[in-house]
DNA sequence: TTTTATTATGCAAACGGTTGCAGAATGTGC
DNA sequence: GCACATTCTGCAACCGTTTGCATAATAAAA
């Protein structure tokens, strides 16, 4: 049988409310009674129901999760096992309970979101995929349900997001690149659609410009987020342009031009992003971008319960410092 | 404001015990009022508060997952988030919701697992670690708390638990190195306290002995779970002994072996397990198993709901298939 | 038509907390 | 000793469902 609050009221010889009021830390209770009420509740291993508590607050203290369907990307990426646990470590740590959800499609999604805050499970969600014109972030910011969205939209108005400084990275990487004498330097980023491979390839076009460096259009390619796309990228490039370097915007996709280079039999640095076990046994190693996800999981988490306590923050987004890795 | 069941209530001209029946699918209920109910829910848009439904029914209809709170172990190794999306996905299709949560230590583990149960956030669980001796298991056995374990436990009576076949899966990979023409094999598992460990050895030493190849226990070494682990021991049973192969229990494993291997340069075959990414990528390849994460997290979940739904299933464990991947 | 069995629905009490309001207990000033 | 302010606690309603029991409505039997 559950220990409930009347058990303890009893015990502690005083009624239900008082009991909730110890429990919630209402000020005006007396230190006597919040003790001879401790002792109850230890003397009972009291725990309170939470479900109770969530119906009568109506706040869930829950926030979901939703993580992106495609398998092979969450399986080849720590990214998102990392942010995960960025975010349960805070949440938990701010008694938050983190709820997962995985969606079958982007409409499933939103589906999928709509049942859970229509059906009071959670009080907001924190999206660790964004796209171009997001359908979940409309839905989101139309039925006005608190969300922080991981990667830096481009609408930020009235939006909580978390990013890594994408731009900066990229920029100092191409800067690297050319510091090590390279001036014909090509571009590979995954889908073009995504915000995070636009402000990569910004970057990129910035550094360029500030080092007088033309800057060239048929050099940046948009490919499938694969080592198959980075591989046959590579190939084009190699094929029509006598090319210095590649920068590209993921390990993954770095491993497939640098095959290409190989075959190709060139000596042509290849760079890539977000420092992957993969990239990391790679001949000659990768230079890579190491990002901080348990930290993004971290901000992300505290954006979101800053937003459902109203604590008045003045922030409503955090960029997430990166770390060049030059590897050799 | 809230759509409750009072409103469709009204508006199907039904009490709302009669509308709480239509959803819960209550036998006897007439066609009649069934559509009637239905249309109001669809014309107010109805969403079950589903924390109402929790305190009334005193179901939570929840699962929890506790990931470990080793992060490099969770970023390095597909498998966990492979589980967990198979659990994720097998659960919602049955009504389901996950709650995640991550230890910081072990007895961390318990007190955490202790407060959800208590609390009434989660009807069951599932751990994707075990260990010998696990004192979370035994805490939920002796308080009684549904459970699954992923990998077979020693103990297995009275325990739900789902596992790859690892020892068919080793005994495999040694014949496999066996019909290669190889008689000397070494092994270098990680620590021997895991039961995933233990297994793998046993068909390690079964392949041995069907072949009536005498089994040697210096040749057996028992690592962290690491690259340097594997360089390390693989180091020792290069200096001291003149084998043929080394077997290892994980890609990861494998991969530091084989760095000691090269260094050592001689030609010796290192197989690894659970074909991760960054064993693919090793010169020469490594032979490695394949594992179905993914199903492993089906089965898990399966198992759970049904015992918390009392289906009679004659069965309290899945053991799921793994494959040889040869490579070369 | 009346009685009886059957089916469909409503009433009201749970589930275990929270919280506005009222009032008891205590302390302060005269 | 009394009026008053202040601090603390209890009463009871409420959060949105589910469900045992009673009863109304309908059908079947007499």
């Amino acid at each position: 049988m559950r220990v409930t609050i009347k058990e303890v009221a009893k015990l502690a010889n005083v009624s239900p409310s008082t009991v909730s009021r110890v429990l919630t830390e209402h000020p005006k209770i007396s230190q006597a009674t919040k003790e001879r009420v401790w002792k109850a509740m230890k003397e009972l291993d009291y725990h309170p129901n939470v479900t109770a508590r969530k119906l009568a607050t109506n706040a869930t203290k829950t926030i979901g999760l939703v993580l992106p369907n495609d398998i092979k990307l969450l399986a080849e990426n720590p990214f998102f096992i990392q942010v995960l646990t960025g975010i349960t470590s805070y949440a938990q740590a701010k008694g938050y309970y983190i709820m997962l959800t995985n969606a079958a499609a982007e409409e499933g999604e939103i589906e999928a979101l709509n049942h859970l805050f229509r059906s009071n499970l959670i009080d907001g969600v924190i999206m660790t995929v964004v796209r171009e014109n997001d359908q979940c972030a409309k839905f989101l910011n139309e039925n006005n349900h608190p969300y922080v969205v991981i990667g830096k939209p481009n609408d930020t108005d009235n939006t909580l997001w978390v990013d890594n400084d994408n731009f900066q990275a990229m920029y100092e990487m191409v800067n690297y690149i050319i510091r090590l004498g390279n001036q014909k330097i090509a571009f590979i980023g995954g889908s073009s659609a995504l915000t995070v491979t636009k402000n990569r390839r910004s970057g990129y076009e910035m550094a360029l410009t500030n080092r007088g460096i033309h800057y060239d259009d048929s050099l940046v390619k948009s490919v499938k987020f694969s080592e198959a796309g980075g591989y046959e990228a590579a190939k084009t490039l190699l094929k029509d342009n006598d090319i210095d370097a590649i920068a590209t915007t993921d390990d993954l996709i770095a491993v497939g031009a640098l095959k290409a280079v190989k075959e190709a039999n060139k000596d042509i640095i290849v760079t890539g992003f977000n420092n992957t076990p993969i990239g990391s046994y790679q001949n000659p190693p990768i230079p890579t971008v190491e990002i901080n996800a348990v930290q993004l999981g971290h901000y992300a988490a505290r954006l979101l319960i800053e937003k459902l306590t109203k604590v008045e923050s003045t922030m409503n987004s955090y960029i997430v410092d990166t770390k060049l890795i030059k590897k050799a």
